[in-house]
DNA sequence: AGACATGATGCGGGTTCCCGCAACGACTTT
DNA sequence: AAAGTCGTTGCGGGAACCCGCATCATGTCT
């Protein structure tokens, strides 16, 4: 069995190294590649099928990596392993991964002992597992129904790119109307309104944006990423 | 020589112990806190006069931990070390080091070699050192006028809060119009009007924040403790 | 079927924001 | 001293934004 590690931080890599050697003694070979680029590529030449990914990284992050190889291998087997229990990057891996493939999200901070589980599940056993930690970030964003739906996920990144309200509606198709109701609830489920003194009024937009990162809602990272997907999509509209 | 290290990954912590074991053999006891909280009372206690400091750290991170410990031992060494080359951290840095204590920021990515002449030089020799790559970059975004003065840097903190112009020239002393203006300066330094189809007109402020984070200028850290300093401000206005 | 909740949309008005224009003071240059 | 530069402040208007109110379509419960 091949597997590829994807991690640029070099104690991190090592460790998964001797972890995944400890864990899975049926690895014959292990690959490193330290961003998403050139993960991509060494996934795609070698034709590897267990992967260990890392989602912050330079070039291109784990994420976007994942969805290139899935759209190439679809059952690609891939353990995320990331610093934070970051609601930006669940949401991203929810959207991308592919029907029946086997993944997993698994934390930095989480034990030896849980980590080579997480690695016998995923890569060996095809199983989808996902960290303790993670489930109750998800629990616990979902229960006050301060989740949000895709569609008003979709307006807060339009939002945080600073595009104004007529050019969301055109770009997601809706009236200009609607996507201030859909910017009403982002501020009411993102808390815009009640924190802070009730008496001082904010500016609403950017209030949005702020609590939004400090929820580590969307990150930095999401920004970049949806900053690309606008490009492209003003180059396909003249 | 009693040194202290602040590091919440126990990888990059315990081969941090290993570099200095081997670097600085004057070395006696090596203490480690794993948050900025933590670290204090390990600084206080012990008296410590050497320390290597992780930025990001979840309860209180690496600058304010270091405002604390200089503002009781101004003569403390401080060699940060961090992950990125930021500028909000170097800013942060810049605004605390007392007249003439030693310190250094050094990234993690940077060779055994490079850690271990830092360690010597900031926490033996008293010198004051600071990573290439890290010049690099504030001599990258000083050069073509896009630095922000301090007062500009002020009205970005409050425009990323989310507060109107009126308060924050309350808050900071000026004219509604002066604060207008200042705002005008940073869209201008930010690129809010060049970036992206110079035809579609964007939400400047939204943008110029958006801009802010993915140049590295401010980050999630910034705004949590710039939201702790508005809450104090408020408190003492009535 | 009828009552009801939910979401999309239009209209109108009050507020905030952006910014051109102009005046003023402090300071520098010639 | 005259001229020029730079930052601060006021005024005013047009654009964007926030949001209450009303309407209409769709789906659900009794």
């Amino acid at each position: 069995m091949r597997v590829l590690i994807v991690e640029d931080d070099q104690f991190h890599a090592s460790y998964l190294q001797d972890a995944l050697a400890e864990a899975l003694p049926e690895v014959t070979e292990i690959f490193h590649a330290t961003d998403g680029v050139a993960g991509e590529e060494e996934a795609r030449k070698d034709e590897i099928e267990a992967i260990i990914m890392d989602l912050q990284m330079d070039r291109r992050n784990g994420i976007e990596a994942a969805r290139a190889i899935w759209a190439r291998r679809p059952q690609s087997r891939i353990l995320f392993w990331s610093n934070y229990a970051d609601e930006a990057y669940l949401r991203g891996i929810a959207q991308i991964v592919p029907e029946d493939s086997a993944y997993g999200y698994i934390l930095k901070t989480a034990s030896r002992e849980r980590l080579k589980l997480a690695l016998r599940a995923v890569l060996v056993e095809g199983q989808i597992m996902v960290d303790r930690e993670i489930h109750r970030l998800q629990k616990r964003s979902a229960s006050p129904r301060n989740r949000l739906d895709d569609s008003e996920f979709a307006v807060l990144l339009d939002l945080a790119l600073g595009l104004q309200d007529k050019l969301i509606a055109e770009r997601r198709g809706m009236s200009l109307r609607t996507v201030q109701n859909r910017l009403l609830s982002l501020y009411e489920k993102l808390g815009v309104l009640s924190d802070l003194d009730a008496e001082l009024t904010l500016n609403k937009r950017v209030r949005a944006l702020n609590r939004a990162l400090v929820t580590r809602m969307i990150n930095t990272e999401t920004l970049e990423a949806a900053q690309r997907d606008l490009e492209t999509w003003l180059a396909g509209r003249g």
